[in-house]
DNA sequence: GGGATTGTGTGATATTTGTCACGTTGGGAA
DNA sequence: TTCCCAACGTGACAAATATCACACAATCCC
């Protein structure tokens, strides 16, 4: 827990104590789903460390890459699924090796009122997520699956922080709801406008 | 403000008697704008009677349908707006003369400490909200136009509740982010398989 | 090596949606 | 009335995307 303590520093000191003594850490392998939703949910999560990513799923199969949470970032889902969802759902799922501190939900809902710091805290979350929420809105309905796929890249490397990214392009067409031969095309476009580079098992993303 | 208090019946005494001191009751005529985002939010608003739309825009004057909001709901967005809102935004706007409860938010910080019941007030706002994004989300990311027009027409008959939605193709084709042509053409379409009919000045929804 | 599996690249074609061009209709307002 | 305007309907065409069919390469397993 030593080691997370920057992730916490705007929080109260009690509250800090307090996410140590009630949370419980727990790690997970890369692939891991984290949350389905259609469960109930009893816990809220905070991200420590890895990448986590969340996705809609709908009855066909079909998915939808909706955002990103990086360490420090807590799960607005945690407050939001109960066992009104429906059919479809969102699904959470470690995209590296992750670790998470877990807490009961009962007791969230005491600091709300004892910490200013945790209402901020949750404030931000709610409202970090429904921007992204938004941004993605604005993406499926106004754009062009190109300029989609721009942005999926760009994203990707920006939450893993790195230019290779190790993935396929069946995979990306999943993400983006569309199908891989869109992608093989629009990617060597991309390619030859010399935006990304293709690799044996990837994309290195050279200007976006 | 006693005719609205049916709308409060849930929430503590207490809570009730500062809504009525600190709030304020504001009026506004049908099409009136009441939240254009990008600017700064300072109050929280609770729509009393009426019927209020959320919609996104972006640059290019693209309009987009995200939600209805109806009495006794309160807009998540003005817990979520903040000058960090940038280019593209979320406007609200009066569907029918509209009477909302408007809070400084300084006051509803205070209520989510103070008041357990403000607290579920706010977390169901929220919950309600972001579910109603992702199944227009699904929608958009999921189905083809001919679905999404049918489930805006089933929204709207909902949200207004009634049969006869005086409303132009025009107009539909905008909050869907497509082309008054096609519109019209699946409107032909729905009409011919009996699921409405067309009015000089609008649709009536027979079965949908 | 041989076979299965998985991801890929690409042409041909279908479907969906957007765009353009143009004619029609039904109000108001002068 | 006449004119204007907004909304509508429609055919023709263009663009974006999905789907199908197939061949190819790499990898893994036996």
């Amino acid at each position: 827990m030593e080691k997370y303590r920057h992730l916490f520093r705007d929080l109260e000191l009690g509250l800090q104590q307090e996410l140590q003594e009630k949370g419980q850490i727990l790690e997970a392998k890369a692939g891991k789903i984290l949350i389905q939703s259609g469960q109930n949910i009893r816990h809220t999560m905070i991200v420590l460390e890895g990448l986590v990513k969340l996705y809609r799923e709908n009855d066909e199969g079909g998915e939808f890459f909706m955002y990103h949470l990086h360490p420090g970032d807590g799960c607005a889902l945690s407050l939001i699924c109960d066992r009104t969802f429906r059919a479809s759902s969102v699904t959470a799922k470690a995209v590296t090796d992750t670790v998470l501190l877990v807490v009961p939900v009962d007791e969230t809902e005491n600091w709300m009122r004892q910490y200013r710091t945790w209402y901020h805290f949750v404030v931000g979350t709610y409202r970090k997520r429904y921007e992204e929420l938004l941004e993605t809105i604005d993406h499926i309905a106004f754009q062009n699956m190109d300029e989609r796929l721009e942005f999926y890249l760009r994203r990707h490397r920006n939450a893993l922080n790195t230019n290779v990214l190790e993935i396929t392009n069946t995979q990306i067409a999943q993400e983006l709801n569309s199908s891989r031969e869109v992608i093989s095309r629009l990617m060597k476009k991309l390619a030859e406008d010399g935006k990304v580079r293709l690799l044996k098992n990837g994309v290195e993303v050279l200007r976006l």
